[in-house]
RNA sequence: GGCCCCUUGGUCAAGCGGUUAAGACGCAGCCCUCUCAAGGCUGAAUCAUGGGUUCGAUUCCCGUAGGGGUCACCA
């Protein structure tokens, strides 16, 4: 028996390689276009540092004129969830990450170099699985989860590098005639790819953001398919990427270490292996040392999170782009108004080292693009969060549109907007004394140098008798103010009350916060005529006269 | 432990043999101001360490330390 036999007798159906490489032609793109892939499993809610890799997909396809496509590696189905699929389109596309092609629900795909999901690609592995038998350079090993365990131990106790490799590799030199017997009988068995690396020799490597690597060549005989007939992610990464025709890999860092074998793999398969781009992990702070942020301890890890947090989708790609991408700021900088996707990233421009995530920046660079977003758009995000986080805030906007986006206009839509909302969520603590049912709740007012009940009575109904006209205009009304200032023994500037204090009972700073407080309940609100004239006439006064009434 | 990568203020970072070592966030102070959010100005704060190479090293080389990643029929 020969090779051919051998391959023969394991994978009889298989078709020939031609036919594939036929089937999925090299990709007719204009010159420099960059074809690029997120490869998730669906195992769950997409980690950030998925959302990373993906948006320098999405972004370098999109400025290439090139292909992102989206691929659902299914290969493990343990761990495997319920609708991951979804999760991850759907995840993805509240970042504005739309594939060109590949898997855009749970059962559509589009494009002509599908499937795209793995556990649907069976055939196409068995078929470059069973040319490499032929070649010789695959083989099928008979051991036993117990006997690799062992092997393991024993490489342990020695205190050799542990794995399936020389040696050590039982199965490597079977004869095929054994081999054929073996499997004639009804023995399980998986494939291993036979490794023509020798550990003494190096390779040299260029990776995109890492620049020159350097590593011993690969030499282990890792299994290539598994036992329930499915490729290991090495072995579907060499097959997918080629046959997708992928031109870019960017992939996470901790792949770094497995690049020997997936260059040898290439060679060995007769590819053109793709160029490879390691991005550097996102850490987390814990008590001063660094480590890679993990979905299980760090909240954050999810993006998920952001959505939950009322962190707007822009603002996380913003912040992703700032930690990773040392041109974007200047960028930013020098195009404070253009659309993200207007950036051009560079690759040898990322960041080598793991940078920690750092939640204030994110909420710094959140509050910059809410700032820039008119109030309408506040209000339809808000209440986009609100109907999934927040019901009575939800109740709140949808019960007085055109009142809340007046709200949320206050000291908007001018040169120098408003910056104090950093996520959805702050939103209802802002505006809520805004509304009668709201304000009605409060109990607590937070008067300041001013907190004789006595004084505060008498400054309110002096001001709401004798100042108040809510047709004034701001430099009218702030007059009248100063007016009850002086009248009641107050400084009508806070500078002249700070040259002589003595002379004073207080300023007008100090008799506009209890018109404030009186209004609002707190004595930190936007700009004072703005609200009042948002309010109105009515609720000012009335307002006015509860307050002097039930204190 | 082997292999690989990384190391500039608290954090993100620019720098690529000669610089007063940018900038951003945060922090402190001042200014502006009816309060706050902003905005303006100012300030404190950094080249892990030891050797080389060089007239000169943050920058180049080697070692050390520290950090991270990886060593599955998981991706």
């Amino acid at each position: 028996m020969d090779f051919n036999e051998l391959a023969d007798l394991i994978f009889p159906n298989a078709k020939e390689v031609a036919y594939y490489e036929e089937k999925y032609p090299e990709r007719n793109l204009p010159e420099g276009a960059m074809v690029t892939r997120f490869a998730p499993s669906p195992t769950g809610f997409i980690h950030i540092g998925g959302l990373f890799g993906s948006i320098i997909d999405r972004k370098l396809a999109q400025q290439s004129n090139g292909v992102f496509i989206l691929r659902i590696e299914d290969t493990d189905q343990k761990r495997e969830i319920e609708n991951g699929v979804s999760q991850i389109v759907d995840g993805l596309k509240d970042f504005d990450i739309i594939p060109d092609e590949g898997v855009v629900s749970e059962n559509k795909e589009i494009g002509d170099y599908g499937p795209y999901k793995q556990s649907e690609r069976k055939d196409i592995y068995q078929a470059y699985a069973k040319s490499l038998i032929k070649q010789g350079l695959a083989y099928p090993c008979f051991c036993t989860p117990e006997e690799l365990e062992e092997i393991r131990a024993k490489q342990e106790a020695a205190k050799i590098r542990p794995g399936y490799y020389g040696v050590w590799a039982k199965y490597r030199t079977l004869p095929i005639d054994e081999a054929a017997e073996k499997i004639k009988n009804g023995e399980k068995y998986i494939i291993r790819f036979k490794s023509q690396g020798r550990e003494d020799r190096r390779i040299k490597h260029k990776d995109s953001i890492k620049g020159n690597i350097e590593f011993p060549e690969n030499d282990q005989d890792i299994v290539i398919i598994k036992a329930d007939g499915l490729p290991t992610y090495h072995f579907a990464h060499a097959v997918d990427d080629h046959l997708m025709r992928v031109t870019h890999v960017i992939r996470g860092d901790e792949w770094v270490s497995s690049l020997p074998l997936h260059l040898e793999l290439f060679r060995a398969l007769g590819f053109r292996p793709p160029k490879y781009a390691h991005t550097a992990t996102i850490m987390k702070d814990e008590n001063g040392s660094k480590r890679k942020i993990s979905k299980r301890k760090d909240p954050e890890a999810a993006v998920s999170f952001y959505h939950e947090q009322g962190i707007p989708a822009d603002a996380v790609v913003e912040y992703l782009l700032n930690i990773a991408n040392s041109s974007f700021e200047p960028w930013r900088r020098a195009n404070p108004d253009k659309v993200i996707s207007e950036f051009e990233l560079q690759l040898n421009k990322m960041s080598v080292s793991g940078a920690v995530f750092d939640m204030v920046k994110l909420l710094d660079v959140s509050k910059n693009v809410i700032s820039k977003y008119n109030a309408e758009k506040i209000y339809d995000e808000t209440l986009k969060w609100a109907s999934k986080y927040d019901k009575e805030l939800e109740k709140l906007l949808n019960d007085n549109k055109e009142y809340s986006i007046k709200v949320l206009n206050i000291e908007r839509g001018k040169a120098k907007p408003r910056k104090d909302i950093s996520k959805w969520s702050d939103v209802k603590e802002i505006i809520s004394y805004m509304y009668e049912e709201e304000y009605n709740k409060m109990e607590n007012f937070e008067f300041q140098k001013i907190d004789n009940i006595e004084e505060i009575k008498d400054l309110l109904n002096s001001y709401i008798e004798n100042y108040f006209d809510i047709n004034d205009d701001k430099e009218k009304w702030f007059n009248k103010i100063k007016n009850l200032s002086e009248n009641k023994g107050y400084a009508r500037e806070v500078k002249e009350y700070k040259q002589a204090p003595e002379k004073y009972k207080g300023h007008v700073g100090d008799v506009s916060t209890v018109i404030r407080v009186t209004l609002t309940t707190k004595h930190n609100t936007p700009d004072l005529y703005e609200i009042m004239q948002v309010l109105g006439k009515e609720t000012v006064i009335d307002r006015i006269t509860k307050f002097i009434q039930n204190r």
